[in-house]
DNA sequence: GTCTATACCGTGATAGAC
DNA sequence: GTCTATCACGGTATAGAC
């Protein structure tokens, strides 16, 4: 490993990374993360300020990175699909397959960092605080791309599915072993290969069936 | 409301709910959980002694209470099935539905506790720790359920369909408001109503999708 | 038995001295 | 960049009031 070779700073964001995907904000102190980063405790302090300067320090630093690449990914498949448009399938690849991909590099950092994404997706209060700065633009790309796969589709009903689809993701960015156990070590949640493979088409498909039948909103609505 | 009339007992079980429900366990002092409860800081301990046997405490309290209304809700749609056993959507709805009647109580401490319930099970901590003494027996009787409606499937997939739902299950639960944004007010977090009568059958047809396709783990496997 | 007041002592975030 | 002091907060135990 190269890690003796990292700047104290980018050692900080690191151990701070792993502690808060770990533990959560408040769940982690500026000493533990100084301790597990090798460096003193002021140091956080002297580059990031508040703890909380650190936190956002810590999820926007690979945020670009990753909006990067799923915005490439939708790019590629819109380009190869041509004029009709991709496919529902094919866009929900293009939205996750970079996140397998990012935990399956070796690089522990990049698992730590999605691990931190679903705590803070499924937090109340820090979801509302700070998924919308960086993650809707790309979002509502996606958003847009599945409603043109899906024409026929009442808008409410992409949301709907979109909201399925990511909480699918985030417990699975969660990394619980909860499967795990469940399964009794038939499934492993470090297993993404086979999360991802079961994940794109159970997704899909849930795309299809509720954007297919007219309003599965449950009220009274005429027209088919 | 008759909040006024509980014990001092209950509001601190009440309080700590909300209050470990929004922050999580390291979010909320004692100090804090008095305070809203109205009550002496060290009340919590006399009744319930260390910090994590309150947390525990709280986690406990509705437990057994959820897990006899969604058993109850699967032998009703077992014994309404008859021989032939229900279909994978009825199992879903039993599985599903009392958490959505749950939260349309006009209680609060029941949208609190499975807010506090998404916290744990999205937890690569907490998750690991207490999911699997509270909700172990519950969650195996409906994967059985599941098996045999879907006798074709392989165990795996079971196992990877149900943990998709269970993640679609526990960003509704978190009650985080994401929809709201993303929606521009069209879907709301709040509207229970419309997250399960989407819920129900997007993981359905995931679950039907992924269980009729022989072996969908991607490796060189021929069959359909 | 239920509850309050209070004390103890560790931990933590942060700022200022070096 | 580092070390150290400060000062608030937090978990918990105890003494005793009601």
């Amino acid at each position: 490993m190269a890690a003796r070779k990292k700047s104290k700073r980018d050692r900080i964001l690191d151990t701070a990374e792993e502690l808060f995907a770990l533990h959560g904000y408040d769940g982690v102190s500026l000493r533990k993360i100084a301790t597990g980063a090798g460096v003193d405790v002021a140091l956080a302090n002297y580059h990031f300020g508040k703890k909380l300067d650190l936190f956002s320090a810590v999820f926007e630093r690979r945020a670009a990175l990753l909006n990067d690449s799923r915005h490439q990914a939708l790019r590629d498949c819109q380009s190869k699909a041509g004029k009709k448009g991709p496919s529902v399938e094919q866009i929900i690849e293009a939205f996750l397959r970079p996140l397998e991909m990012a935990q399956e590099t070796g690089d522990s950092g990049w698992k730590n960092y999605l691990a931190l994404l679903a705590y803070i997706n499924n937090s109340p209060y820090w979801g509302r605080l700070m998924m919308s700065k960086l993650f809707d633009e790309l979002v509502n790309e996606f958003i847009e791309a599945l409603k043109q796969a899906l024409p026929q589709a009442e808008e409410e009903d992409i949301y709907w599915c979109y909201h399925n689809m990511s909480g699918a993701l985030t417990l699975t960015l969660a990394q619980t072993g909860r499967i795990d156990t469940l399964s009794g070590g038939k499934c492993l949640s470090s297993d993404f290969q086979s999360a991802y493979d079961h994940m794109i088409p159970f997704t899909a498909a849930g795309f299809r069936k509720v954007c297919s039948q007219r309003s599965s909103k449950g009220k009274s609505k005429g027209a088919m």
